[in-house]
RNA sequence: CCUUCCAUAGUUCAAUGGAUAGAACAAGAGACUUCUAAUCUCUAGAUCUAAGUUCGAUUCUUAGUGGGAGGACCA
């Protein structure tokens, strides 16, 4: 049941009755305040001009023909025309038992069933560290992907890894340079932080010397003909000790792929498209092909260079044409950083030339950059933020304030590391998308305040509460005593998840959760709900677990987890 | 120079064109014989400037100011 809808309907009727204007959109939203009721509509103050007429005496009107409903306890007018309305006891009670009997569908909806929903994100280069970067492409690439599935898509989660091309030449080369052994440790952060290490130096040595700039040219053009054989072994082993850590991070960071791109796989398809369109899209100059893309008001970008390699430009052509060999997408949805966001126009202008969908279905969403505020990481300038460091850093920090509970060493790690990812998740999600964020390790670590581990805390202390009964009973009657906040919350759920969806913004969800916590925190602190005498006991029970379910569900959409005690 | 994004309490963020611009942190005051006080309650504090659009603008348009990003063989 969609209450919003039969609002609408309640409106749509009475119009009819007073015979004025049928309006497309009638907006009912939520006020702001909770006083104002539940739903509000404003149509009367859209009208009032059309029907000359005072806009409160045309909400009054409005009222008068408004049929009953058995949800909607009353209706009132207020400020300059809003029509407030107010729902039942017997919503609320109905609205609990719906989200106790869903579980973990409670919140789910239809928007997007039989699509197919296509979600790229976290795209690391291999041979090189991965850095904070990263991490928010896939704190909000993972999100959008369950929240995309929990609108019911056919969903893949999907990544772009970088195995070819000029960072990785730099990289062979550093460690063909660098005068150091190949790691014999096991442990594959220690090798990736060796191959970055090697990255670096050769990225150093590339723009200082000429002669290694040519070496390493040489060495990329090798990587895509495979020619050189010492090269290769090098090559492939790099590639191994690098696919083996980025498994590691994903695992953690809780990202399963349905499927890994990597540019070798991508850029003999993407040069083939683009030399075929030489003169109908892309064109010669200065020996490399280039798209115009100034004729469109964008800017001139090269796709292949003058030594006849493909660029990035040319390899996200051939990912494009990939992505539709292979799943032909409804939506097809790209998570990167906000620097790349005109690049990305120009390739998504340049493949929409070749194929119309490549264009029309990529939904390009950019990231802004990571700042630190303060901390052990505090940001000199210009330095990159790793991040195995960030999140290393973050746990530490858990484990340290963890350190007087009553929980045995082991399962305070595992528990830390659930914490920590929450921290820095929800410190990129809470914010909408596309901005800066600016990372307080205190304040995104704090079990308090508008955090991550508020919120698995919050969950913590309901969860607490329900181990302590045996079983709750779902046939619970209205609320006798006044309905709290966390009812008037609790419903609009499914709501968010559907805004979140269509902005393509997690913040909603996760804005929304931490003002749910809120008042559970509140409610928890102001009822006694163990206490059987308590006229609402089973009510509050069943609230209590709504709750619960509530917040687990919407921290999955955050990539999230919840633990059991911290 | 061109393109593009951004500007809200001391700080970090909210607010499909709506009512008294909401939180968190920091500051001040208070609440533990309690289901985890790791919580809760109360107090003080803000829309960059100028025009325009309209019943109504933090939100839309234009101009300005300040800051970030991008602008051919990197990604």
């Amino acid at each position: 049941m969609d209450i919003k809808l039969e609002i609408e309907n309640l409106i749509k009727e009475s119009l009819k009755k007073i015979d004025i204007g049928f309006l497309k959109n009638i907006e009912i939203v939520h006020p702001d305040i909770l006083d104002h009721g539940d739903y509000t509509c404003n149509i009367a103050m859209i009208l009032a001009k059309k029907e000359n007429k005072n806009p409160r005496e045309l909400a009054e009107q409005i009222k008068a023909y408004i049929s009953n409903h058995e949800y909607i306890e009353k209706i009132e007018i207020a400020g300059s025309g809003f029509i407030n309305f107010y729902l039942s006891k017997k919503f609320y009670q109905f609205s609990l038992k719906e989200i106790f009997e869903k579980k973990e569908n409670w919140g789910k909806n239809q928007i997007l069933r039989g699509k197919v929903f296509l979600a790229e994100h976290t795209d690391p280069n291999l041979f090189k560290e991965i850095h904070a970067g990263h991490l928010m492409t896939n704190a909000i690439g993972e999100s959008i992907y369950r929240i995309a599935g929990f609108s019911d898509a056919d969903t893949k989660n999907i990544t772009f890894q970088g195995d070819v091309g000029l960072h990785i030449a730099k990289a062979i080369w550093g460690i063909k340079n660098i005068g150091e052994e190949l790691p014999k440790n096991k442990i594959p952060f220690e090798k990736q932080k060796f191959l970055g290490q090697c990255y670096v130096f050769g990225e150093k040595n590339f723009s200082e010397n000429e002669d290694v700039k040519n070496n390493i040219l040489k060495i990329n053009k090798n990587i895509y003909t495979r020619e050189d054989d010492e090269q290769n072994k090098i090559y492939d082993l790099g590639c191994k000790w690098s696919l083996e850590y980025l498994e590691t991070i994903y695992k953690l960071l809780g990202s399963k792929f349905d499927y890994y791109f990597l540019e070798s796989e991508t850029f003999k398809d993407g040069q083939r498209i683009v030399e075929e369109n030489i003169g109908k899209i892309f064109k010669k100059s200065n020996g490399a092909i280039i798209f115009e893309g100034s004729k469109y008001g964008l800017h001139d970008r090269v796709f292949i260079n003058s030594e006849g390699l493909p660029t990035y430009e040319a390899k996200d052509i051939g990912l494009f044409y990939k992505k539709w060999e292979k799943y032909n997408p409804d939506i097809s949805m790209t998570v990167t950083g906000s620097e790349q966001e005109q690049y990305f126009e120009i390739v998504q202008k340049a493949g929409g030339m070749i194929n119309s969908e490549w264009e029309e279905k990529t939904v390009h969403l950019a990231h802004g950059k990571l700042k630190l505020s303060s901390g052990k990481m505090s940001s000199r300038e210009g330095k990159i933020i790793r991040a195995q460091e960030w999140i290393n850093s973050a746990i530490e920090s858990i484990i340290d304030k963890m350190k007087d509970r009553e929980i045995d060493e082991e399962s305070v790690k595992e528990i830390s590391k659930k914490i920590a990812i929450a921290g820095i998740k929800y410190s990129i999600l809470k914010v909408s998308a596309g901005k800066d964020i600016v990372y307080d390790e205190k304040k995104a670590l704090d079990f308090a305040g508008n955090s991550g581990p508020y919120l698995q805390y919050s969950y913590v202390r309901a969860n607490s509460i329900l181990k302590k009964v045996e079983e709750i009973n779902l046939d619970i009657s209205v609320r006798k005593g006044n309905i709290s906040g966390l009812e008037k919350l609790i419903y609009r759920f499914p709501e968010e998840i559907k805004k979140s969806l269509k902005f393509y913004s997690s913040h909603y969800i996760a804005n929304y959760l931490y003002e749910l916590a809120s008042e559970f925190n509140f409610f928890y602190g102001n009822t006694k709900i163990l206490d059987k005498n308590n006229e609402d006991y089973f009510y509050n029970l069943v609230l209590v677990k709504s709750f619960a379910q509530t917040i687990k569900n919407g921290l999955y959409l955050l990539g999230i987890e919840t633990v059991d005690k911290m």
